[in-house]
DNA sequence: TCAAATAATTTGATAATCAAAGTATATTGA
DNA sequence: TCAATATACTTTGATTATCAAATTATTTGA
């Protein structure tokens, strides 16, 4: 067994649970503490560009389409999402950021962005681009390996 | 602002959500249908080796000591996890898995590794040390996050 | 036209989570 | 010594997250 899978296999997952814990306190100590995690993700998914409907973002987040429902609810109580029924198909809603979701985005992001360009602070171009590379590698690995998945 | 740091975080969200999703599923599609992925997470806190604490696994995973009480009645009532009372002093309680606890926690830890595996197959050894670097990087970085948390 | 398909929502059940209160045990200091 | 305090864990009550299945509204296709 390669030492080296053993290392990286081993940071990426203190990562991983960091980073969850990491962003769910910096939430809830500003002035955004009616918002969990998982709501947080959930205006991710929403995006401040696209105009993605229930089912769309549902199946971005890997939820059904009634916990999605359920969820935006909330997040339409609180006044960071809006639903629009679409007139070409009535059947349709298209979910955007309100005003206040917009700001919460862009503080998350610039939250994400300033930890990788900690991150990369310090080492050269090259170095850097080949992170970018096994990152790339493991998400690809990723969505081969769900396409797989029994739905 | 570099393209590279939004390249970077691009892959590192997508990956996130790939890895708990794909995780979630693999288990859902196991003989382990019982196991949630936090559950599973709460399993590979408690780990093979160390003989850990109730509040010890609660401060790794960042969550309550009730929070976790209650998750380790479900696991104990599941057979994957047991309690035992320390005799030194009364109040503490030690964690340890089950045989199939155990059995599930190299299950599991398999999946990491061989995910890895794949990632860096084809990716030479400087390379691969490049990639392990930048994930040392940003588990540095994020450690000391952690520190400076309000508590 | 109208049966089937689709998009979203609602419902009922269970798990995950916290803060606060409660229980049992250990420590400390007058 | 022993009462007050601290510690480790558990319980409780409330809210959120989740799913599968049922329901509603609308569209599509034979």
């Amino acid at each position: 067994m390669d030492p080296l899978v053993n290392e990286i296999n081993k940071y990426l997952v203190t990562i991983f649970n960091d980073v969850l814990m990491i962003e769910e306190k910096t939430l809830q100590s500003s002035r955004f503490k009616d918002v969990s995690i998982k709501e947080m993700h959930t205006i991710e998914a929403i995006g401040m560009y696209e105009q993605l409907t229930t089912s769309e973002v549902a199946k971005k987040l890997g939820v059904t389409a009634g916990t999605l429902t359920v969820s935006v609810n909330n997040l339409v109580r609180k006044n960071y999402v809006e639903r629009v029924r679409t007139d070409h198909d009535r059947r349709v809603v298209k979910l955007s950021l309100s005003p206040t979701g917009r700001l919460l985005y862009r503080l998350h992001d610039k939250f994400h962005r300033d930890m990788v360009r900690e991150t990369i602070a310090e080492m050269d171009k090259d170095q850097s681009e080949i992170l970018m590379l096994g990152l790339k590698n493991l998400h690809d690995f990723l969505e081969r390996t769900k396409e797989q998945l029994p739905k």
